[in-house]
Order: C-alpha cells, then structure tokens, then sequence
DNA sequence: GTGATCCCATAGAACGTCTAGGGGTGTGGC
DNA sequence: GCCACACCCCTAGACGTTCTATGGGATCAC
C-alpha cells in the first residue's frame, strides 16, 4: 500500500542534478536528518529499477573523489513521474491524518 | 520501509470501540474520503497478525445486521503499539516532508 | 427460493526491502 | 611499499505485507 516511497526518493533527490548511488544515499540520509537510512540493497535494485522502467538514464563517470561511479540522471519521463508519485504520497499522508485524527487520543 | 501502515489504521480504528473486521474497513474507507481501499485478503491476515502479536484480543458476536461476526478489541499492549506507530509515522512523514520540500520543484 | 449483501477466510503470487555477502580502487599514514 | 580505510558497485536469497482470486455460509428483501 506504501512500498516503493524509495523511488520517489530517489527522483526528488535527482532533481538537483546527476548523483551516483552513494551520493544520493547520503543525499537522502542527511536532509532527513539520519531518520531514513538506505541500504545498499535496497539502493541499487531501486536504482536499477527506474532506469528499467525509463524513469532514469545512467552513464560512467567519475566522483568526486576520483573513484569511477555510475552517474544517474532524471529523465522527462522520470519527471512525470515524480510528480504522479508526489501527488498520490500526499494523498495517502493527507487520508491517513484524518484516521489518526487531529485529536492526541492515539498520541 | 513503509509496510505495515495497515496495523496501525486498524489499531486507531479500534480505539472508538471493539468492531468486526467489515465495519473495521469500511470505517477506515470512509473516514479517509474512499482513498484508502482495504481489500479482504489484507484485512483478514492484518487482523489475525495483531492478534497473534497480542495487541487486539477477538470473540465472536452478532452484527449489527444480525450475522455472525468476529469482534475485536484493543489491548493495553495494542494501545502502546499504537503510540509507538504514531509516532514513528509522524517522524517519518516528516522526514520525507523535508526532502520532498515544501517548494514546487516537484509538484 | 433467488439474489443481494453481509461476513469470514486462505492459498499463492507479487513486490519492495533487508541481510549478508563479494569485489575493486584510490588515499593517507607508517 | 604496504596496510587500513573510505569510497563505490553489485547480487542472491530471505522476509513481510499486500493483492488477486476464490471459497463458503448466513440473513434479508421480494
């Protein structure tokens, strides 16, 4: 019902620009202020995933700490993408709130 | 990463009174404007999950429309579950909140 | 007595995630 | 020169929740 926030993730934080996994990991890691924390194998078949279904496009390059890096780059269709996924996310966050309710009983 | 949300809108649910799993999702579908769609081949295993884990306790009663139902209960156990839930889902909305930013860049 | 609605239940598949590995490469200290 | 360490990629297999599909029984309206 909630799987695959990750992808969302990922594609907001390939808004900025071109990022390698590692980067994006770290990206996603310390604007959450350490509350998400992304797994290596959960990163790469994400990865995989959204190229495989066109959403990204990768190519080799280097980082920035001269180590050879697979780079991944949004794509217009991964674009969409994000905003289908972002408006459904906010959906769920907005339906969700009004079952817990506003009220502190479950708090 | 975000599994299970299930458990803890049928724990909430529960707080107003012990109910039978077809009220149970209808409460939930309803209070959420119809966005949440909760099918029958969750429902049941999410029902018997909790109760296996100690958080809602079951007996058997009659309907409101007369047919035998399975009620459930909240436990003091499920209620402290709940919290935690809560909790833990409040932080992680956050979270996302954070690097999905309040800007439109991707909406 | 037929159809609709209410109510419970489960098997099996699907899917994303996690655990637990494996490997290669540049950098800095000794 | 070598070793430890951080950086960087990757995958197999298990796991947990959810969905699809299906089954059955019981009550009510007509």
């Amino acid at each position: 019902m909630l799987l695959g926030t990750l992808d969302m993730l990922i594609l907001r934080t390939l808004v900025m620009g071109p990022a390698h996994g590692h980067t994006i990991a770290h990206a996603i890691e310390r604007t959450s202020d350490e509350v998400l924390q992304i797994e290596q194998g959960s990163l790469y078949p994400a990865l995989h995933r959204l190229e495989d279904r066109g959403w990204v496009s990768s190519y080799w390059g280097l980082s920035e700490n001269n180590r050879k890096a697979r780079f991944y780059r949004l794509t217009a269709a991964g674009r969409k993408q994000l905003r289908a996924e972002t408006r459904r996310w906010r959906t769920l966050v907005e339906a969700i709130g009004r079952i817990l309710g506003d009220t502190s009983i479950a708090e």
